[in-house]
RNA sequence: AGUACUGUAGCACAAUGGUUAGUGUAUCCGACUGUCUCUCGGAAAGUUACGGGUUCGAAUCCCGUCAGUACUGCCA
């Protein structure tokens, strides 16, 4: 037996017991003919006593003692002559009468505590000891027991954990595919799942009726801070069901983690269309932890001689709250901040709404006093808020002010991380054109089922049809979506048909799931959350790196392990694969 | 693929184009019996990412490369 307790349970309580621990050197305190050494574990810590009262020669053992080597300790608990309050343990300590040295530590590059000094690369390069600090170690059990709490409420609810594989075949349609080539079948490639989409559409025509997996999905595009190439998704999926059944459950499902791990009540969550979303938000996963909605202003600012807004099909604006009080200068940096490439904007018209209830407006030359209290009536400006408003084509102005709203309330504080504002953001279209080819693609994916009685409109007016597909937003961030699939040959062979398939292609990559529904595939729906990002937002954490245990760095790289890596001639041979890498 | 920022001691950061590139922390040595971010004394530690250029003189300015981070494109 290595240990008769943890170092985290120790208490006053056991003040005179014999135990034996084991765990890391954290620190050693030579204080002449006295050590103290801090020892940890995964519970906590606790103080060992040397002094010349030890057995010989363990004192001058204990000063030898670098921190991070394990080791094991016999003693008694005794009180502290001096108790701290900074430390769980913090009124007892060991004294040791047995010491063995374990395992021998090298120095640890950075200092392994809660503020550590260690910046991103060097500790994901030493992963393994960035996970012995608490703040990392705290946020991989709050996944966990995140992670609990779904399989919990899903179990409980009927719903049955079913693994599907990860070699599966490549499809054109989404995101890149990683692939994975077959020894056994020269020249042929499996695909890891992007998600397990047709193989929970396979079970519920299976019977399996509510499925749930929490598993990893795979997508070979460019990380962001919250996005990773392989991530994590609990996936569900239930027959039987109208969308208004799988919002209930699922809005339970949110409700019953943010009660057991946040300790929050939230009210039932709003609604709104996504046409609202984008017209009052500018966006398809609105936070709605603050005001700032969108005021539309065409009509109120197109009868003068302003000619950008006159040839504008969308002039919008925003009141920011207190804001009238920026200098010149301050504004001139937002203009700047929206003129950048990322935000893309041309420029920007602010109002000041002063607080004697004149305004003074950039475009003072075209519009009286008059015309500007329209304007801040409309994006609901008071006295002391700054309106800023911009113009252009309807799609990039609208996520320009939504980049510039997002911007601001972070600037004014408003984004705050223990507040959490759900909704579900329904009606989503069923196709979204690509400007480029001028084709349409599936917005969501294409087993996503139209609106009843909107299929005609697919061929006159593509765009406007609407899809029984929902996304769960929470404060800004899309942490779920899903879709009422369809389940008919017929009408998975129109969509296909305008996804740009032939019938071919249509039966090649998708045959086996349109043979299914021939068989008698029950009306079914599902949907899937993002199991990473929701655990960062619930942590109150921006980038979702600490809740993964072995995250890629930007580039898609493991610096611990160095993958991706070059593999030997023979392994491509066996593979029958030859590299053809070009010189850029 | 693009834009921006960054790259200096183990780590985190400083240094107006001008002396021997500093500070904190970690490390090593010494002192200390109540520390808990101990304290005090000392020591060691640098290819200023790499390559080129401008200059009497470059960590600093310019060009290129590489790497990291954030964002945009991308992510059905």
């Amino acid at each position: 037996m290595y240990r008769s307790h943890t170092c985290g349970e120790l208490r006053a309580s056991h003040i005179n017991t014999e135990v034996t621990l084991a765990g890391w050197v954290q620190r050693v305190k030579d204080r002449g003919n006295l050590t103290w050494v801090v020892i940890r574990d995964r519970y906590g810590i606790t103080q060992l006593m040397f002094n010349e009262e030890s057995p010989e020669g363990l004192l001058e053992a204990s000063k030898k003692l670098s921190r991070e080597t394990v080791i094991q300790i016999k003693g008694k608990v005794i009180e502290r002559e001096s108790k701290t309050k900074n430390m769980e343990t913090g009124d007892i300590e060991i004294l040791v009468s047995e010491l063995t040295v374990l395992n021998e530590a090298k120095l640890p590059p950075f200092t392994i505590e809660d503020e550590t000094d260690g910046g991103e690369d060097i500790r994901m390069k030493y992963r393994y000891l960035d996970i012995r600090r608490n703040p990392v170690k705290e946020s991989l059990i709050f996944r966990h027991k995140v992670s609990m709490e779904v399989r919990k409420y899903l179990s409980d609810k009927g719903f049955i954990d079913i693994e599907t594989p990860y070699l599966i075949k490549s499809t054109p349609e989404g995101a890149r595919d990683f692939l994975v080539p077959s020894r056994m079948n020269a020249g042929q490639f499996y695909a890891l799942p992007q998600s397990p989409q047709t193989f929970k559409q396979l079970l519920m025509v299976g019977g399996m009726d509510k499925y749930f997996q929490i598993v990893k999905c795979f997508r070979d595009e460019d990380l962001r801070a919250d996005r990773q190439p392989e991530f994590t998704q609990i996936d569900c999926e239930m027959a039987f069901v109208e969308q208004e059944d799988i919002l209930e459950i699922f809005e339970g499902m949110t409700r019953h983690l943010l009660k057991e791990i946040n300790g929050v009540d939230v009210a039932k969550f709003p609604r709104m269309l996504f046409d609202d979303a984008m017209r009052l938000y500018g966006n398809d996963k609105p936070d709605i932890r603050f005001g700032m909605e969108f005021g539309e202003l065409n009509e109120i600012t197109q009868r003068k001689d302003f000619k950008v807004f006159n040839e504008a099909e969308l002039v919008v604006g925003i009141a920011v709250p207190g804001a009238a009080s920026y200098t010149r200068k301050e504004i001139d940096k937002l203009i700047d901040w929206v003129r950048r490439p990322q935000v893309g904007a041309l420029g920007m018209v602010y109002v000041k709404c002063n607080e004697d209830g004149t305004f003074k407006s950039s475009v003072d030359k075209f519009y009286d006093q008059e015309d500007l209290a329209k304007w801040a009536e409309t994006t609901g400006a008071k006295a002391g808020d700054l309106i800023c408003i911009l113009s252009g084509r309807t799609t990039k102005v609208r996520s320009q002010l939504s980049a510039l709203r997002m911007e601001m309330a972070e600037r004014l504080g408003l984004r705050k991380a223990d507040e959490f504002a759900p909704l579900w953001v329904i009606d989503f279209p069923l196709l979204e054109l690509d400007e480029e080819t001028g084709h349409y693609h599936a917005m969501h994916h294409p087993f996503t089922s139209p609106k009843p009685g909107q299929i005609e409109l697919l061929d006159t007016d593509p765009g406007s049809v609407k899809a029984n597909a929902y996304d769960l937003v929470l404060n800004g961030n899309e942490i779920g979506g899903g879709s009422i699939r369809i389940h008919d040959k017929e009408t998975q062979a129109i969509m296909f048909k305008h996804l740009g398939f032939t019938e071919e292609e249509a039966k090649e990559q998708f045959g086996f799931l349109m043979d299914a529904f021939e068989y008698g595939a029950p009306p079914h729906g599902g949907l899937a959350f993002g199991l990473d990002r929701l655990v960062s937002i619930l942590g109150g954490q921006e980038t979702i790196r600490d809740f993964i245990a072995f995250p890629k760095n930007n580039s898609g790289r493991d610096v611990m392990i160095d993958a991706p890596a070059n593999i030997d001639s023979q392994q491509l041979k066996d593979l029958s694969i030859q590299l053809d890498i070009k010189e850029s």
